[in-house]
DNA sequence: TCCACGTTTCGATACTTGTCAAACTATAAT
DNA sequence: ATTATAGTTTGACAAGTATCGAAACGTGGA
């Protein structure tokens, strides 16, 4: 494996090695497959799911965004999280 | 997902999100697949593989096994390192 | 304009990490 | 028994990082 692949895949770990992280994503994929369209999972979402702030929220969503885990995309007001496929089929793959 | 899983979880993926060690349980797990009987991977395989010096490697190879990831046995002087199935099927299925 | 949603900046505190050198243990070989 | 080999433990260090909140900010809608 390039290095460039395991820096990645490295970077992705660590961004799950948090529990609340860990959370966020798996809110996010736990979602998309229990409904047709991938309308993926609010801000708000985290805000009741989770103990900690919404400027921690934005944080930790930023550093899967940043780790390549999740995207972020933003209607008006709001923003959604979405899974990115990619990355997660690089995971599964390593693991395979 | 109860609490203590996502414990378990998120500390599988701290171990490996160092490329060191993600390097070391790639190792271990590529070898296996590539061998019929399960030898493990010996602890010069390390030395030879990394850049780092032999205390590095035990420290390593202990986070590792701490995490549930792999499992450590002696045979006389010699060390081998094999995979822990357990931990590798909660990972995929955590992805899946 | 003003509110609601979310972000950024800043900071505090504390914890953690990766690594090595040196000393140590345990096993095997001579 | 002495020596050599394989790996571990300890201790230390420098650097980095983590988690989180308060306060201030940006932005888009009513």
């Amino acid at each position: 494996m390039p290095n460039k692949d395991k820096d990645r895949l490295s970077k992705a770990f660590k961004a799950l090695s948090n529990p609340n992280r860990l959370r966020i994503y798996q809110q996010i994929k736990d979602k998309r497959v229990s409904e047709i369209t991938d309308s993926g999972c609010g801000f708000v979402d985290f805000v009741n799911s989770l103990k900690v702030g919404a400027p921690t929220i934005s944080h930790h969503i930023k550093e899967l965004a940043n780790a390549g885990l999740i995207r972020v995309e933003r209607q008006g007001k709001f923003v959604t999280c979405h899974l990115e496929d990619d990355m997660l089929n690089e995971l599964k793959q390593f693991l395979d």
